[in-house]
DNA sequence: TGTACATCAGTGAACGCGCGTTCACTGATGTAC
DNA sequence: TGTACATCAGTGAACGCGCGTTCACTGATGTAC
């Protein structure tokens, strides 16, 4: 608790966010709504014009959030695979898929809410420097094929993200019912060894 | 025009089939309601109830006709690629992007409405049947590959479904903004033919 | 061909509900003297 | 330390709205004779 509570809250901005995903965790994005919200964070409804805009705005700085968190994880795997752009490469793919799977109230909010990624220019801003790690790495690596044969790096970082959202959505989440005997992390691992394979920049039969 | 129009409507199950798609195209999934689907096939919400049991009823509805078009797609594309494994599998998996987006409502019905796929035994038949046409083109094609470095088939045909539907999604909606230069169908040909070469069923220097 | 009747797809009024949003207000907090 | 006052985060009542669903009904359709 980092301020009292009484008749004023202290910290209601970040109790409303809160409750904002939590709800879109356990509902979908659908599934929330910004009286609930309200009642889970103890406070009337009209309480959260103090702090927001309106229902949308809510949504928003709860994506807003989510996207920092998610650009903080994917530079810090990025750095921890450096030198090594494949390995950068490799643990970006990885932390994409944890924090899918660690904080799905801000993923759905991010990527499923139906709001703009540029609602705001904060918001784009920060949304574009969380994905733009995936294409520092994607052009790092792509440094390693022949030039003739190298595709663009957005063309590969794109299949990657695609790959991810796609395990992410698919058969990371309950509702798909039992489609997929694989763990997604493992589903996401072999698919992009198969992919950077393809490129050539695995040896064909490492096994790894 | 099946059948003549009056007081009553004559074709009201299939208009109102019609309608929600339409709706879910426009608005997404959320913005669907029972009452606005009814206006749009003119007539009142309770004229529904004639039809479905309610509003997911119907919604299920859409995605249960989605789920025999999509499955006949799948199943024609399959066809089309025979005798070659590969170009079966190739051609369902363009099938699967093509329906997508010829058919964005039924889609969305389908994969993002929430709706279960077991909410029936039927919906549940017809959505494997659909799903399967795409595992048994990879069972096929797996028999290519040498069996000490073969990935179960169901592995790789998630892959390539969580790919198609990650492409869909990121890049095949108007939502994302301007996010990637790349037609959704070149990232989804290049991405599965980078993905195949990884498995080896296509030569590494082969262009196409 | 015409009449009587069963069927059933649609009407329209009504319901209770929870929503997002507004407004004048109130009472806790922090500051100036 | 104590009092007066400005600030402002929260209240709670109210609003209009569209929703999903129900119900008794009505009128068009198709069939039997």
């Amino acid at each position: 608790m980092p301020k009292k509570r009484g008749y004023h809250h202290g910290n209601l901005r970040e109790a409303l966010i809160e409750a904002a995903l939590k709800l879109i965790e356990e509902k979908g994005p659908t599934g929330f709504t910004l009286s609930e919200a309200a009642k889970h964070a103890g406070v009337t409804p009209a309480a959260v014009y103090r702090h927001f805009e309106g229902r949308e705005d809510l949504i928003a700085a709860a994506a807003h959030q989510g996207f920092g968190m998610f650009a903080e994880l994917m530079e810090y795997a990025y750095e921890k695979g450096q030198p090594s752009a494949l390995a950068s490469f490799e643990s970006a793919g990885r932390a994409y898929l944890a924090f899918a799977r660690r904080h799905p109230g801000h993923y759905i909010a991010m990527f499923e809410s139906g709001i703009s990624i540029n609602r705001t220019p904060e918001l784009a801003a920060v949304a574009n420097r969380a994905l733009s790690v995936l294409e520092r790495a994607a052009e790092e690596l792509s440094q390693h094929i022949p030039a003739d044969k190298r595709p663009p790096a957005t063309m590969f970082s794109a299949h990657i993200r695609a790959l991810s959202h796609g395990v992410v959505e698919l058969f990371a989440r309950g509702n798909s019912g039992a489609n997929c005997p694989f763990p997604p992390e493992d589903l996401l691992e072999t698919g992009i060894g198969v992919y950077l394979r393809g490129l050539g920049l695995i040896p064909a039969d490492d096994d790894s």
